[in-house]
DNA sequence: CTTTTCTATCGTAATATTGCAATATTGAAT
DNA sequence: ATTCAATATTGCAATATTACGATAGAAAAG
């Protein structure tokens, strides 16, 4: 045992999980928060940014590009990585429906 | 190594790093949904409902409490679990405040 | 008081994540 | 072609997570 039973839960509730868990680290909303605001960004930079060796962050940003958070396109020896903000869409749609249904009903604790 | 380096990270980040990571998983994703839905609730509804034993959802339960997703009252031999609404508007004006800085930008990929 | 019923905790096995040193890879510059 | 500069991959150790059987605890029902 071990692993998640994701077979058992419905494609949204894993596609929202799977997001969650990809920001489930500081290191990687550091990453997308540093993405937002440079705007355009190479690796190096992140490198410099954050307190974690090399290896590291590209392994942070593979798991963010494996959970469809960041886009990157290959530039030469450098990589630019951009936040899709089709996948933070998807997030903000999420909780500002859960939003909407607690304020229509009130809670009972 | 293997522990999150949570000191290097400002506290907003490991706030927000926190809460997207109890809900990295889809059986608590479906326990919030859970939650909202039927708004009132004992734990043992939630063992009906989900394909998983006692014993791990109760875990799944202390862990979204831990992260303050949900609060709990002790009610008898049952506890009445409840989405904490505050959590809920913390990640909706955090995904809000990026959607709005992602749409004032355009991005480069 | 005993039984029933529900939730929490303990213990443990399987698996996943985190972090980094070492190394590989890849494109640019010389 | 060789070197340089940047990112990716590999391999591994430390730690965390996931899941559940067994068991404990606590209140209600009998």
């Amino acid at each position: 045992m071990g692993a998640t039973k994701t077979e058992h839960f419905t494609d949204k509730q894993n596609a929202i999980a799977t997001l969650s868990k990809a920001l489930g680290h500081p290191a990687r909303i550091a990453i997308m928060e540093y993405l937002i605001k440079v705007e355009a960004c190479i690796c190096g930079d992140i490198v410099n940014e954050l307190p974690l060796a090399q290896p590291t962050i590209s392994q942070h940003l593979k798991e963010l590009k494996n959970a469809g958070l960041i886009k990157g396109t290959i530039e030469g020896n450098s990589i630019c990585y951009c936040v899709d903000e089709r996948a933070i869409q998807k997030m903000q749609d999420y909780f500002s429906k859960i939003s909407l249904k607690l304020n229509q009903k009130n809670n009972c604790c």
